[in-house]
RNA sequence: GGUCCCGUCGUCCAGCGGUCAGGACGGCCGAUUGUCGAUCGGCAAACACGGGUUCGAUUCCCGUCGGGACCGCCA
């Protein structure tokens, strides 16, 4: 029998004791945090996962502890056994006069442990870098000792956070209906979408699993079973490249409902994050959004004024789309303008879904904006495929100077882009025109640049910092210039909008659909769908989509029987927990909230995976590994 | 696949063509009975790797490796 733990079991955490538990006699295990040795006195903090408590090592009190105590060293992990008692008036050495021990920055800062008896359960070699929340150690080094970095305060509390997010998940939804149930990891590998991770089959030689890269079909077939209501906190895997809010596994929170509405599902989701928002952070939703509702803002709008359908709604510096008014000037006496105008003007572009488009964002004289520093956006942009930046700073009479484009546009045209943008004397004009992905992506990039650069958005744990915005109504195709075709924007069992159906096969370009985003400060934090139901509505899909009957067979053929079997009207979303953890707990990555994550080039610093196999593993999984490129 | 940024003691940072490569924290040894990121004295400890330019490279250039941000890709 071990003295410490058998006999003597703990009877507090570190961040317990108060003054009311003066003269009890406690037992405390944890990680000396810092030590500090008088030759007499010694002092230790003591950490656990909940604080930190003062215990003291006396000679007189206790001599064999005491001299235990002088070996001590961070991050041992030790046990004491001692009397609580009150910090009090201490003689101080240094000012020669009594003041109060009391350590106000200490949650447990009245009082201390006066140690009699003392363990150490191991010792501990000097941490790579100390285990403090400031503690400025780079990322790389934190995640190949990620158990040490895991261990500051502020780490542990964003995993207390997640584990508060998936109980408050697990409550809300069963509380209405919804069963948690289990899909499949290894899965059918089908073409389209994301790129799967794939897993040979060693009693299939030359077949493969795919890893579930969301339980997509499987949930829509639990409708199918009658199950209603499913959800399910799950892992996902792609293997795409990853960003700061991307990692190849991620968890969702996957929800499936059966006889709803798009609005119906919204409902639900904003009764389960008001509800996370409410318990991990004590924030009241209700009071930016009465009637615990989202706004909603379609995504043509989303497009137009932001140029993604993510929009970061805490700041301005929204775009302009000048595209009509190039066309009604005929390029402004811009000739690079004038090309595009000439091209509606001939028929090769649409106006209603332009290949080319014109955009302006304004840069309020406020920001003071130097020519250097406006030359450093133009390298920005050229980054994402801009070919250069037009800009002009306006005058006090309206005219545009520093500006290339100045010398030949026409005032006209001047005055009606001033109007437009609202680019008052002194503000810069930005512009971007070109390929309408192109100019977005370029457009939204600057515009969260900028945003940042200029400090509009409000730091975490102020006023004003969530905004929410559920983005709908986005189109069901979208063209594919290499391909010149239509291709399913998402999957291809979103339902169309029922006014829109006429245009499957005539004009795809203008068929709307339910499928919607949750989007949380330029986050998109959710994504779902109402599902085709009606396989006669799934077939034009597919023939707009040019997919073969043999095709779809082959490639859903399991779901479109089941569909066929009398499916209900059903629909679903699935939340991104690790993004949602990110935003919740104010945290700059994803890899922040993920206990164990992979680098930016998909590898895990502390494990080294990926790693090679032997030969043999190979062999019998009949797979051949060919080296180089 | 592409663009860009970074790599100096255990950690963080300084250096910006010739330095005994400097500091802070941490570490080790010693002193110290009221500190709390204790204090005081002493000590040890680094230019990611490979090539090039140069009389001379930690410094400039190229490549490799590693990390990061973004585009493409991806909800």
């Amino acid at each position: 029998m071990a003295r410490f733990i058998d006999e003597l079991k703990r009877t507090h955490s570190c961040g317990a004791l108060r003054a009311a538990h003066i003269g009890e006699e406690v037992v405390l295990f944890g990680w000396v945090q810092y030590y500090r040795d008088f030759g007499g006195l010694r002092f230790i903090d003591l950490r656990d996962r909940d604080g930190i408590t003062q215990v003291v090592f006396s000679p007189e009190v206790a001599p064999e502890a005491h001299e235990l105590a002088n070996q001590m060293r961070t991050e041992w992990v030790v046990g004491v056994r001692g009397t609580v008692r009150d910090r009090g008036m201490q003689h101080s050495k240094k000012s020669g006069q009594m003041v109060s021990a009391h350590n106000a920055n200490l949650a447990t800062g009245e009082i201390e442990v006066l140690v009699r008896e003392c363990v150490v359960f191991n010792r501990a070699e000097t941490p790579p870098f100390e285990i403090e929340d400031e503690t400025e150690t780079n990322e790389e080094k934190r995640l190949q000792y990620r158990y040490l970095d895991l261990r500051r305060p502020k780490m542990f509390k964003i995993f207390k956070t997640r584990s508060q997010m998936s109980q408050i998940t697990r409550r809300v939804l069963s509380s209405n209906g919804f069963l948690e149930l289990e899909t499949p990891v290894l899965v059918k590998y089908t073409p389209g979408g994301a790129r799967n991770f794939l897993v040979p089959s060693r009693l299939h030689h030359g077949k493969f699993y795919a890893l579930a890269e969301s339980p997509q079909l499987f949930k829509q077939l639990y409708m199918v079973a009658g199950f209603e209501r499913y959800f399910q906190i799950t892992r996902c895997f792609r293997d795409e490249d990853l960003r700061i809010d991307r990692q190849p596994e991620f968890t969702q929170i996957d929800v499936e409902m059966s006889f709803v509405n798009q609005d119906d599902i919204f409902a639900m989701m904003e009764k389960l994050v008001f509800a996370l928002w409410k318990e991990c952070l004590g924030t009241d939703l209700t009071e930016r959004y009465p009637g615990g509702v989202f706004p909603r803002m379609t995504f043509a709008e989303s497009m137009r004024r932001f140029g993604n359908d993510k929009p970061d709604l805490r700041f301005g510096l929204e775009h302009t789309d000048l595209t009509e008014l190039v066309i009604e000037h005929d390029g402004g006496g811009l000739p690079m303008l004038k090309d595009i105008a000439d091209g509606f003007a001939n028929g090769t572009d649409r106006r209603d879904h332009p290949r080319r488009i014109v955009k302006a964002l304004v840069i309020p004289a406020t920001a003071q904006l130097s020519r250097a520093e406006a030359d450093k956006l133009e390298d920005y942009v050229k980054g994402m495929g801009a070919k250069g930046l037009a800009r002009a700073k306006v005058a006090e009479d309206g005219a545009w100077t520093q500006s290339p484009l100045a010398r030949t546009v026409t005032p006209a045209f001047r005055e009606a882009v001033n109007a437009a943008t609202g680019a008052k004397p002194g503000d810069m004009l930005i512009f971007q025109f070109g390929g309408a992905s192109m100019v977005h992506t370029v457009m939204a990039n600057l515009r969260l640049h900028l945003g940042r650069k200029l400090k509009l958005i409000p730091e975490f744990g102020t006023a004003g910092d969530w905004r929410f915005l559920w983005v709908v109504d986005p189109p069901l195709f979208e063209y594919d210039e290499k391909d010149d075709r239509w291709v399913a924007a998402h999957h291809a069992f979103t339902r169309p909008h029922d006014e829109c159906v006429e245009f499957l096969e005539t004009d795809p370009a203008k068929v709307l659909c339910y499928r919607y985003d949750l989007v949380l400060n330029g986050f998109e934090v959710g994504g779902g769908s109402v599902r085709l139901h009606d396989p006669e509505v799934q077939a034009k899909v597919f023939r707009a989509l040019g997919i073969s009957d043999d095709e779809a067979k082959a490639k859903f053929g399991f779901l479109l029987e089941a569909l066929r079997f009398g499916a209900p009207p059903h629909g679903g979303i699935a939340l991104g927990m690790d993004r949602l953890a990110m935003l919740l707990s104010g945290a700059e990555s994803i890899r922040d909230v993920v206990a164990w994550p992979k680098t930016q080039k998909g590898t895990d610093l502390m494990t080294d995976a990926p790693n090679f196999v032997a030969p043999e593993q190979l062999a019998d999984l009949r797979v051949r590994v060919v080296t180089g490129d």
